[in-house]
DNA sequence: CGTGCGTCGATTTTT
DNA sequence: TCGACGCACG
């Protein structure tokens, strides 16, 4: 992983303009020229196809070979987990780059390394946990209800989508306009729950943003420092940034007109826009480029991904969007397959018809797994699930649960936390009384009001709780101090064994009639710890990098050869006064709550891919299948009722660029098709064809069903007929059984296998071993300037990873980076 | 305190 | 249609 790559190093390569030419070898000219951009703020429009990551990690890899910024002055932001593992892969393969000190990362996970190296600074605890959407809806819901509020009034849902929105906008309680008298009940819901979730010492991920924009914003040599760190600033995916992501930003990069303005280098597209829903805000694009006095916006239209056929498709429909940066795709494929149009009489038959084409596609020779059938809303999935089971033809399903997700996972996760922090009030409540313990609601009633009363924790209220109810409690809290207490000194493995066998969810879903698959899932969370303790920054490489002593207090020095790698979601940069690292429990923790885990189980086998629209962007296949398309589906009709939601904009403009999206997401063969009728929600509905057919060219199609031929007429029925002959007891993958199907316990592909990592070489772990240089054993006694006397539980690592797990009585068993904690040992 | 039944609501989603 | 969730009952 760490090859070395320093100055020196740099120095020492062969003829640097010799190799940064065979690195720009492959560019076309706009490519070129984006990668070469001098270090000012750049605003790259990026078509779909056109070799956007390329460009992105061209870039970094010229600017590094060329020494104009070394590792640790790089910093690449991206979205989801997958583009930034994307971006280090390519990035590696391009140069032997020592990827340790940059920073690249989803805006989550940098703010996450950010705050845990200015804990103290941010005002939380070091080991602060992160927690997801679903438990800080359940936290409103629980101040709703000690708010004696009416949850027909606040649904909790809502409010903790304000409560999100108002972060995503920037907004404290303070900074909320408050319009009347709903507003006002709001705002002191919203303060409500700062102050709980500061009390639990936990963050939602709204803010981990807005904390780390604060930091910066508040503490000018922090900013300076960072400022001075980071010379580039690479964004992926820039349309989709909201206010905040781009308000924060500006903070690491300077303001426009600053001195010292870091070399910003936006790349997105306008036209792939999909997420205003959720606060992203295309606008962003056009502001960057008039605040920062971009000088020249660079276009990427040439697509090295799409027929001829597909792109004028794309382009004609795209263009009837108003207000566009511009931009128009181009290919020099040729024009290939024209795009098949199939009207079908109904949703069944459109699902007879995909098995049809599918299979004709694969006899000439295009695989099931380069085939992916879009659609706008999940429900539509479960025809085309049932229709593939049934025809035998293995299929995939994307979204759905992630591993971290998953109830029982979730249940074991909670046990974990709170013998990190029993006073996480929200891991407490889905536990207490799961598996059962004769702890009732009323008893976690009374437990709240005490905790209410003297606002302390549900844990440090249980003494109050008087009679049976009480004695329960002290029971669990009990289970949780001893666990704590046992696994001291254990490694992540063996605490979360113990866990597992100590609480009783396995012996709970013994008893459950499908609870086997739930059991192999928390035996999956051992393997997926010991993965993370070797992949994400806990194994041999790991730690500790050296205290820069011009920095400001608590910050990070200069990348040093042990800064840990540049994608661990957690990495344990120790604290510059006391060497303090975060457990790896903690750590763990943290990694759970900030990557959901795969569910793209099954990767390597051969089954259609079946997604929304959402879900293929990014994505790319030989054969696309755009389904549904039909008014009130595609474009949604919520969409198009919608008065400018969030984001701004219009909603029909968002349908049609979810549109743009599915389009060139085909490489070669592009379907479409919709249908006259359709089972939702229970009813037969008659629909009509989609408007965007109006606004795609005549000569890209070809209508397979001609258009005059009305219902129940021509190849729908013919389909529909020839299916029905030939199916209904084919053969079946998976279980054997054709009957019994249901959508979504599909045993055939999508559910099976999610999440197994590589199994690991244990030798690393739990080393008692003498750890060459620093002289410590387990069960020494040693001295710590700020801590005082302790004893060592454990020792982990060698050289400069090297760690200890010191316990020091009153102030707690700690875990040191021995690289920068002063521990003397006493006789 | 757990189960069963009725009501309600149903774009899109990553972290 | 189907699932999640709240409430009433044993």
């Amino acid at each position: 992983m760490s090859l070395p790559f320093d100055d020196d190093a740099l120095a020492a390569a062969p003829s640097p303009s010799a190799g940064s030419a065979r690195l720009l070898d492959k560019l076309n000219p706009e490519q070129l020229e984006a990668v070469t951009l001098p270090a000012e703020p750049a605003l790259i429009l990026a078509g779909a196809g056109s070799g956007k990551t390329r460009v992105l990690t061209t870039r970094i890899a010229w600017l590094l070979q060329t020494g104009q910024v070394s590792p640790g002055g790089v910093m690449a932001v991206t979205f989801t987990n997958k583009a930034a593992k994307e971006m280090l892969t390519r990035l590696t393969t391009m140069l032997p780059v020592n990827a340790r000190g940059m920073w690249i990362g989803t805006f989550h996970g940098l703010c996450n390394r950010f705050l845990r190296a200015h804990w103290k600074m941010a005002n939380l605890p070091q080991s602060f946990q992160i927690i997801d959407t679903g438990d800080s809806q359940s936290a409103v819901k629980r101040l709703i209800k000690a708010m004696n509020l009416d949850e027909e009034r606040y649904v909790p849902k809502q409010v903790a989508w304000f409560i999100a929105g108002s972060k995503d906008d920037g907004r404290r309680p303070k900074d909320v306009d408050i319009k009347d008298v709903h507003t006002a009940k709001l705002v002191e819901i919203y303060q409500a729950y700062e102050d709980q979730c500061q009390r639990e010492g936990v963050v939602d991920f709204a803010e981990l943003m807005l904390r780390s924009y604060e930091l910066l914003r508040d503490h000018p040599e922090l900013r300076e420092h960072y400022r001075r760190r980071f010379r580039h600033i690479l964004v992926d995916e820039f349309q989709d940034t909201n206010r905040l992501q781009y308000a924060w930003l500006r903070m690491f990069a300077g303001q426009p007109g600053e001195r010292d303005v870091a070399a910003l280098f936006a790349v997105g597209d306008d036209d792939q826009s999909i997420y205003g829903f959720r606060g992203a805000q295309v606008g962003n694009m056009a502001d960057f480029e008039r605040e920062y006095h971009v000088a020249k916006v660079i276009k990427l239209e040439r697509n090295y991904r799409s027929f001829g056929n597909i792109l004028d498709s794309a382009n004609a429909l795209i263009a009837h969007n108003a207000g566009r940066l511009g931009k128009n795709l181009r290919t020099e494929a040729g024009p290939g397959e024209p795009v098949r149009v199939f009207e079908a009489t109904s949703d069944f038959a459109e699902a007879q018809w995909l098995i049809e084409e599918i299979q004709q596609l694969v006899r000439s020779g295009t695989r099931f797994v380069e085939q992916a059938v879009l659609y706008r809303s999940n429900a539509q999935s479960r025809v085309i699930e049932s229709a593939l089971f049934n025809a035998g033809i293995a299929y995939r399903v994307y979204g759905g649960l992630r591993f971290f997700e998953r109830a029982e996972v979730k249940h074991a996760l909670a046990y974990l936390r709170l013998i990190e922090n029993p006073n996480d009030d929200t891991s407490f409540l889905r536990v207490v009384n799961f598996p059962a313990r004769g702890i009732g609601a009323r008893s976690v009633e009374t437990l709240q009001d005490a905790a209410r009363a003297s606002g302390r924790s549900l844990y440090q209220s249980v003494s109050a709780v008087s009679g049976a109810a009480g004695a329960k409690l002290a029971g669990f809290n009990k289970l949780i101090d001893d666990l704590h207490e046992a696994t001291r000194g254990e490694t992540l493995r063996m605490i979360i064994e113990r866990m597992l066998a100590t609480v009783g969810l396995i012996e709970f879903y013994r008893n459950e009639k499908e609870g086997q698959d739930r059991i192999e899932n928390l035996e999956e969370l051992v393997n997926a710890a010991e993965a993370f303790v070797t992949q994400e920054g806990f194994g041999k490489d790991a730690v500790a990098l050296p205290v820069d002593e011009t920095a400001p207090p608590g910050s990070i020095a200069e990348p040093g050869p042990g800064e840990p790698d540049a994608l661990a979601a957690v990495n344990l940069l120790p604290d510059a006064d006391t060497g303090e690292i975060l457990s790896p429990l903690a750590a763990f923790l943290t990694h759970a709550a900030l990557e959901a885990g795969d569910n793209q189980a099954q990767a390597g086998q051969d089954a259609v891919q079946l997604m929304t629209v959402h879900a293929a962007k990014g994505l790319e296949f030989d054969a696309v299948f755009i389904t549904g398309l039909e008014e009130g589906l595609f474009p949604h009709e919520n969409s198009v009722t919608q008065i400018s939601s969030k984001g701004g904009g219009d909603g029909l403009e968002e349908e049609r660029r979810l549109m743009y999206v599915a389009i060139t997401r085909a490489r070669q063969r592009l379907y479409m098709s919709f249908c006259q009728t359709r089972m939702l929600h229970g009813q037969t509905r008659y629909n009509i064809k989609s408007r965007f057919f109006d606004e795609l060219p005549e000569a890209a199609l070809k209508w397979i069903t001609p258009k005059q031929q009305g219902f129940g007429s021509g190849y729908a029925q013919q389909y529909q007929q020839a299916w029905q002959r030939g199916s209904g007891l084919h053969g079946v993958v998976g279980t054997g059984r054709n009957e019994g199907w249901r959508p979504g316990s599909s045993s055939s592909s999508s559910e099976a296998e999610v999440f197994r990592p590589p199994p690991l070489p244990t030798a690393m772990a739990n080393s008692a071993a003498k750890a060459a240089g620093h002289g410590l054993r387990q069960g020494m006694s040693v001295f710590h300037n700020k801590f005082g006397e302790g004893v060592v539980l454990t020792l982990e690592g060698t050289g400069n990873d090297a760690r200890a797990q010191v316990n020091f009585g009153r102030h707690g068993a700690k875990w040191l980076a021995l690289s920068v904690a002063k521990l003397t040992p006493i006789e």
